[in-house]
DNA sequence: CACGCGTGGCA
DNA sequence: TTGCCAAGCGT
């Protein structure tokens, strides 16, 4: 008595016709996105690093206002991190412009401003893992290079019927692409994929009917395409408590520099996270004390303003509160400055939720 | 190698 | 509302 076999029987795929079909749906379903008119080696490497983990959608207008203030290598190797930060104020994962920043001032160094087309000198590169190497060498230098990121994965777990995508899956993965590839077209190839995966082979509800390589997938076949590749759990994001404070004096604010690993460079309010909040003011008051040499008069404190990072929820109480006194201490970089001037430092995201709420109520600074 | 790293959209 | 995830990389 054998346990009954439901499970589909793995058909075995020909995957010679996986380039043609799929170029085929390219050329006439392919969006026309504003980095990839001419696919120059720096316009395409600006938009690989700012799609990483982005959305088309958002990162438009800021590849926009990139090109226009850093036209070029050279641009990017003589700004300072100030501008470079500035411009990418509010796109998130911001280690990727303080990498790219490196970068270019090695390409300037050792390679006299010129994108290296070779994957042992563009994948040393900071910022620069397989993917990002794969793309911009396929796009800009039609180079026979896999760009294996999400989309594709998850396409090639439905065409081979890959559930789990272990190192060995993922190996397997790209030898087939490399092995199938239209070498005179890998750039777009690879960006087909991609294609494919964000409008057709979504991951919740793929449109397998109008998919062009339906007829090769082993999860159309199988009638369960979502079941590939299985979902991975994930840790529950935890939650914390700051408290944070609009410290004013006459006209100007107090904010600081982070120098720490996350939001690294970017400027904030003073703020603090707290286990509770039962002693919030006078935890906030000795916080300030101990970090600026300030104490502050409090005039009203805010509820809070949520705001969700990718490893743990922030709860900020906002307190608006005036310096009475300060003695001369310098713990960390600070500054004081005017409500015009806001524009000229680059925040991290919740400040500005800050900055609105202060606006909407008693913003008078 | 599993985790830290931002933000916005969508179900 | 809350949770999930997106043209990944560094450690």
């Amino acid at each position: 008595m054998g346990i009954a076999k439901n499970f589909f029987k793995k058909v075995k795929i020909n995957m010679s016709e996986l380039s043609t079909l799929l170029l085929e749906w390219f050329d006439l379903n392919k969006r026309g996105l504003p980095f990839r008119k001419n696919n120059k080696p720096y316009d395409v490497w600006v938009s690989e690093i700012m799609l990483q983990q982005t959305k088309v959608d958002t990162v438009i207008p800021y590849y926009n206002a990139w090109m226009k203030k850093f036209p070029n290598i050279e641009s990017v190797s003589e700004a300072s991190e100030e501008s470079i930060l500035k411009s990418w104020e509010g796109l998130g994962y911001y280690s990727r412009s303080r990498n790219f920043h490196k970068a270019a001032k090695i390409i300037k160094k050792n390679f006299n401003s010129k994108i290296p087309e070779s994957w042992d000198d563009f994948r040393l590169l900071p910022g620069v893992g397989d993917y990002t190497a794969g793309a911009v060498l396929s796009i800009a230098f039609n180079k026979s290079y896999v760009a294996v990121d999400g989309n594709v994965k998850r396409v090639m777990a439905r065409l081979t019927s890959r559930k789990k995508l272990s190192q060995y899956n993922l190996r397997f993965i790209k030898s087939k692409l490399l092995k199938y590839m239209d070498k005179n077209r890998t750039g777009d190839f690879n960006q087909a994929m991609m294609e494919l995966g964000a409008c057709v082979c979504s991951l919740r509800n793929p449109k397998c009917e109008q998919c062009p390589i339906n007829k090769i997938c082993n999860a159309y076949i199988s009638g369960k395409p979502t079941e590939y590749p299985a979902k991975v759990v994930k840790k529950t994001i935890p939650s914390h408590i700051f408290v944070g404070g609009l410290i004013r004096v006459r006209n100007k604010i107090l904010i600081q520099k982070r120098e720490e690993k996350m939001l690294n460079g970017l400027w904030e309010i003073p703020m603090k996270k707290i286990n509770n909040q039962k002693n919030l003011t006078k935890d906030f008051k000795n916080f300030i004390f101990n970090e600026y040499g300030i104490t502050v008069k409090i005039n009203k404190v805010f509820s809070a303003i949520k705001h969700s990072y990718s490893h743990f929820n922030m709860k900020l109480i906002v307190i608006d509160c005036e310096k009475t006194t300060s003695i001369a201490k310098k713990k960390n970089m600070y500054s004081w400055i005017e409500k015009n001037q806001i524009n000229n430092y680059a925040f991290h995201k919740v400040n500005h939720k800050v900055f609105s709420l202060f606006k909407k109520k008693t913003w008078n600074v």
